[in-house]
RNA sequence: GGCGGCAUAGCCAAGGGGUAAGGCAGCGGUCUGCAAAACCGCUAUUCCCCGGUUCGAAUCCGGGUGCCGCCUCCA
């Protein structure tokens, strides 16, 4: 069974095969570095990272690139204000954009290039595109002559009378039509400029994107991807633009993930209802933020609530305690012959465990092949952790070499979603040390301080000091600590119904 | 106005002609000193409404209604 993609280009699913057999080459439009990354920027980098991601997992070699537009309006702007150069504020949101990707656990693509490292040969295509006739140069500045390519608007869906009765299109008295838009901009006074043929410029927003993607990925290339917005116009031009220099197909596949809403509103500087990376980082675990965003369907609207956000973060839990009462099991026993063909229980309740670990990967990979349907592959993973639960706490289980072979079996399934989604990938021992570490900074709780509370718990438990005991809990319940008792012992972890991390 | 998308339980959400995954929340139970965690059971005869096609539709077609995105910088 193929890889089905969506592709935006045709409207519907289309079996995915590149150009060369066995090499991916996918470009995805990446951020203009004048500001701090939101959530939205997450949602998009979180899907084109997991499409990445499966795409390698499926046995593709891969070549992503992903720019940087390091100059642009918004950039200048921004430097003016904050009277620094633009180039080094263009860096400072460099940094922040790999600190935040990081942060994520979005691996980083094969290249990412910037804009102003490839002026001569945004240049080159702009003079290829005025060898054609497909563009015009007025007063230093050039420009797109749309009504001379015939093909505007097939990604888009819209035609020229449409366009023009939205009539919200910008009033440029050098254009020849107002649909055109610019390949070349003279640089005023105090702007950043390069030489050019055509006098002393910068370059427009979109020949970065073609320019640049062709450069590393050839004419025509597997995928180019971005957010829904990017459609029109970034998009279409590019394709005008690509296809009006070269005369031959750009991108085969064209995939665009779903807009993020906030609270059921679009998240809008104006609104002041941006939440930024960092932010977001600030109340969730990276994992969180992950798992929510997979739980739906990328190409979906998904609204970002605190509401959503709480019941992920349960869900999250869910996942990773039982997979902490798999490793202890685990770890408790000696590694088993990796040469046994044992696989786990054939008869009793070990069986039906068997069969969906058995089943487990065919199912996750038929649901990543339906258009990278990760919700329904999580479904699984869900489905999968309430019966390997069900048969821990069977009373007929035992560490018997067997099971914990199988155990070791389902162990790897997790780590096939974490390893393809990104979730759930952490060692839950450090996953949730990782949480505890930052509600303690938070509480001003230390761990020897928990410990100690807990010893005295315990031996007034001992005592059947109920009222001392269930007294020392309900305080820590307070701030923030959830304990459990178990046969082993008492356990302890950060509430999972807190609104912090 | 044009283009596109979405409507599935209290909430989130997958599915998509053959009888409704999964998560969260709730209730009842098992376990526990009590909790917690986990497990079991219950919670959509029904998938926005109205027509049509079909042996059969939530799934296809037509028509409504509602919400959202894009058409200006935007992931």
């Amino acid at each position: 069974m193929p890889l089905v993609l969506y592709n935006s280009l045709s409207r519907q699913k289309e079996p995915f095969q590149p150009l060369e057999p066995g090499h991916v080459r996918m470009y995805v439009c990446g951020v203009t570095v004048y500001d701090e990354c939101h959530i939205g920027h997450a949602r998009s980098a979180i899907a084109f990272d997991v499409l990445y991601r499966y795409l390698q997992y499926r046995g593709f070699r891969v070549t992503y690139v992903r720019n940087f537009t390091d100059v642009d309006d918004k950039i200048l702007q921004r430097a003016q204000k904050e009277n620094v150069p633009w180039n080094e504020l263009a860096r400072r949101y460099m940094e922040a954009f790999h600190r935040d990707m990081d942060a994520l656990g979005i691996r980083r693509p094969t290249l990412e290039p910037c804009a102003t490292q490839h002026i001569p040969e945004m240049i080159q295509a702009i003079q290829a595109l005025m060898d054609r006739g497909l563009a015009y140069a007025v007063d230093g500045n050039v420009y797109f002559s749309v009504s001379r390519f015939s093909d505007y608007g097939k990604l888009s869906g819209r035609d020229r009378d449409q366009m023009l009765a939205g009539a919200r299109v910008e009033v440029d008295p050098h254009k020849q039509d107002p649909l055109d838009f610019a390949l070349w901009k003279r640089s005023r006074e105090g702007e950043p400029s390069w030489e050019s043929p055509w006098g002393p410029g910068r370059p427009g927003w979109h020949i970065e994107c073609s320019a640049m993607s062709q450069k590393y990925l050839g004419t025509t290339f597997d995928i180019h991807g971005g957010g829904l917005d990017l459609i029109f116009p970034h998009h279409e031009n590019e394709i005008a633009q690509a296809e009006g220099a070269t005369g031959k197909p750009f991108a085969r596949f064209w995939v665009h993930n779903g807009p993020l809403t906030r609270e059921g509103v679009k998240m809008s500087k104006s609104l002041g209802n941006v939440l930024s990376i960092q932010e977001a980082l600030g109340r969730y675990h990276p994992e969180e933020l992950r798992l929510f965003m997979l739980l739906g369907h990328y190409r979906k609207p998904l609204d970002f609530t605190d509401r959503g956000m709480a019941e992920v973060r349960s869900a999250l839990d869910r996942l990773y305690t039982t997979l902490k009462r798999m490793d202890q099991l685990i770890q408790a026993c000696p590694p088993t012959d990796e040469s046994s063909e044992m696989e786990g229980p054939r008869v009793g309740p070990g069986r039906g465990v068997l069969e969906k670990v058995r089943a487990f990967p065919e199912r996750f990979q038929q649901a990543m092949d339906d258009d990278l349907n990760t919700a329904q592959a999580l479904g699984y993973l869900f489905d999968l952790n309430r019966v390997l639960n069900q048969w821990l706490d069977h009373s007929t289980f035992s560490s018997a070499e067997e099971n914990i072979a199988l155990l070791r079996r389902a162990r790897r399934c997790y780590r096939l979603c974490g390893e393809v989604l990104g979730t759930p990938a952490a060692d839950p021992e450090a996953f949730y040390r990782q949480k505890e570490e930052r509600l303690l900074a938070s509480l001003g709780l230390t761990r020897e301080e928990i410990q100690r509370l807990i010893d005295r718990r315990s031996s007034a438990r001992r005592r059947k000091d109920w009222e001392e005991a269930d007294r020392i809990r309900e305080d820590l319940h307070r701030r923030g600590i959830q304990l459990q008792d178990t046969p082993e012992g008492t356990l302890w972890k950060v509430r999972t119904d807190l609104n912090g991390v």
